[in-house]
DNA sequence: ATACAAATGCAATAATGTTGCATTTGTATT
DNA sequence: AATACAAATGCAACATTATTGCATTTGTAT
């Protein structure tokens, strides 16, 4: 897990790159996101955000940072979805073939393991895959304690 | 895809092995479920079902199925519940470890692929895999014709 | 400084999931 | 076959999550 620190600036620029207006929701959502060390749910950024950002926004945020490839969403296991930074690799329409999270069934955090190789996996006859998506689930290091 | 076909009857014993009552709705679930050729979802379900079973009703007995090991949960990529008819190997307190599948980004189908072998998947020191979950999404064969 | 499109916030509504409780129903027992 | 009881269902109410329309505000190009 490679720590990515963004400072403020950063975020403007993300933003402008973009061709989107440079706003506090907008950069209040990066904020929140960039800080966790794991990706976010929707519910949970909506309470981290509080009165600071509409609901209604919080969502159309999200979803259009998902089409610029800004953020990525992951669906954990009970179907909520989470947001975290694009890799660098992810563009605006194509995003990284291959997603690979680990979802911790006591914490609920899901983190990025975007980096793991995968093998090819085998597709049925007039099927054709466009993207992978990989969830495991299990403890991760903090709600595993070796005590 | 192996098609397997249920009839009235091993629903019956199926919920009989299971401790469960033998209802109607538990019957119906069953039956619309095993005669769909892919996963369904909770919503599809529902209006299947129509009249004939409660709402509540019906997240109850998938509640309870999914519990049992006669159905296992599959979350496609929007965060929508679907149920297949778990294969033998599924046994009540400890699903299969690796749920494969393929949802089709046309016709949101899913499809269980079971069968499919996979690689053991690197994980971070301290992370400890308890289940696998691959979902991968395109086109099936149906919505991808060579017209 | 202005103008305009983009973005936000609010209100209303839809869709989805949950809980408590009274009633019904399957099944084991006699 | 009748009974008794736990299990299952259906209903009502409610909680949560997601969407739509529209008026207002705001960022930015000019």
């Amino acid at each position: 897990m490679i720590a990515v620190t963004y400072m403020e600036k950063d975020f403007a620029h993300l933003l402008q790159k973009n061709q989107l207006k440079i706003t506090g929701p907008r950069l209040g959502v990066l904020q929140v996101i960039a800080q966790s060390d794991a990706a976010i749910t929707q519910p949970a950024l909506e309470k981290i955000m509080g009165a600071d950002v509409d609901r209604v926004t919080l969502y159309r945020i999200l979803k259009t940072f998902e089409e610029k490839g800004i953020l990525h969403k992951v669906i954990d296991l009970n179907g909520t979805a989470n947001y975290a930074i694009c890799s660098p690799k992810c563009t605006v329409h194509e995003h990284h073939d291959e997603h690979f999270h680990f979802n911790c069934i006591n914490c609920k955090k899901v983190y990025c393991l975007d980096d793991t190789p995968l093998q090819s996996i085998k597709i049925p006859k007039g099927f054709i895959a466009k993207d992978i998506n990989l969830l495991i689930s299990g403890l991760c290091d903090k709600c595993n304690p070796p005590e």
